[in-house]
DNA sequence: CGTTGCGTTGACGTCGGCGTCAACGCATAG
DNA sequence: CTATGCGTTGACGCCGACGTCAACGCAACG
């Protein structure tokens, strides 16, 4: 099998394949004409990729599922390391999950203030006592960066010890 | 008030202020020196501006918020389209919520069928019957890419209908 | 006089995960 | 012979929100 065939079989491209030959993930061997040929094994390795990814696993973290399948076991989580990845990434999303949920009532609150003050504006005109407090800084909240997506980059202040 | 005292008195940077000004976000006035000369007001707007984005918000999303501003308004949510940046990032946020919560029970689910797994595997040594299905693309979940933080790239794919 | 400290503009670097283009080789089909 | 289609490597582009460095000006202090 060669890249083309493997990049349509697992739903991705050529480029992607060679990415991760170049970050280390693919081990891939050649052919008489200096072209990449892989196995069904391969197959294996790329869909374990994928799936990590999908769900938000950042390209490095997938390594040890990967090299627990290239060291002969039946699934890539087969192997304590890869259980380790599964824990930090567990924790990492209750982490996120948490703080989005701050901000969301936050956002909330902030939502609901403003209607009501909108409400109680405008059918009376601008009255003199529209000196409320300005909504800068609010209360705790340190900071969290609502992402509909994107992966994890290295957190220095998040709600980890490291 | 000059901009290194602004942005002392703002807890952010000159680069980040020159950065706001060239997005057209902070109109700014020179002095005879050609120094950027800001006001109480320009203080108001980056406050909010910072605030907002502590929440998650892009510097676009902030737009709104600061023409509301300058315009006199005595909050910068006190306008109609300040309130549907308001309600848009908050129905990002639910789905954005909602979707790391699929990703949070899938990884959950995973980590407890690898350790059962793992538990009965090793005592006994490697039986024939290893041979369980591939962990490869699971049920639904269609991807969440984990997000412990960092804003939100145009997503065409989200849970709206845009 | 030099040094420090503030300001200025311009431009490149960062991060991840690829997309996209260029310019090439080799093989098969017409 | 040429066109098409697959492969190869190398390298730049992208996204957002700045960080960082360069090279400069201008003021006050000693």
């Amino acid at each position: 099998m060669r890249i083309g065939e493997l990049a349509k079989r697992a739903g991705t491209t050529t480029r992607t394949l060679r990415y991760y030959e170049a970050r280390g993930l693919l081990r891939v061997a050649r052919d008489a004409h200096g072209h990449r040929t892989f196995g069904e094994n391969d197959l294996a390795v790329l869909r374990q990729i994928r799936t990590l990814r999908d769900h938000g696993f950042e390209l490095e973290e997938t390594r040890p599922f990967v090299e627990c399948l290239r060291a002969g076991h039946p699934a890539g989580d087969s192997c304590p390391d890869s259980l380790e990845v599964y824990r930090r990434k567990l924790a990492e999303l209750d982490a996120c999950i948490a703080e989005l949920r701050l901000v969301r009532d936050e956002v909330d609150a902030r939502l609901a203030r403003a209607e009501v003050e909108a409400a109680a504006g405008l059918p009376q005109g601008p009255p003199p006592r529209c000196e409320l407090a300005p909504p800068t800084h609010p209360p705790a909240v340190p900071h969290a960066t609502v992402p509909p997506h994107t992966p994890a980059p290295p957190h220095p202040h998040d709600a980890e010890g490291e």
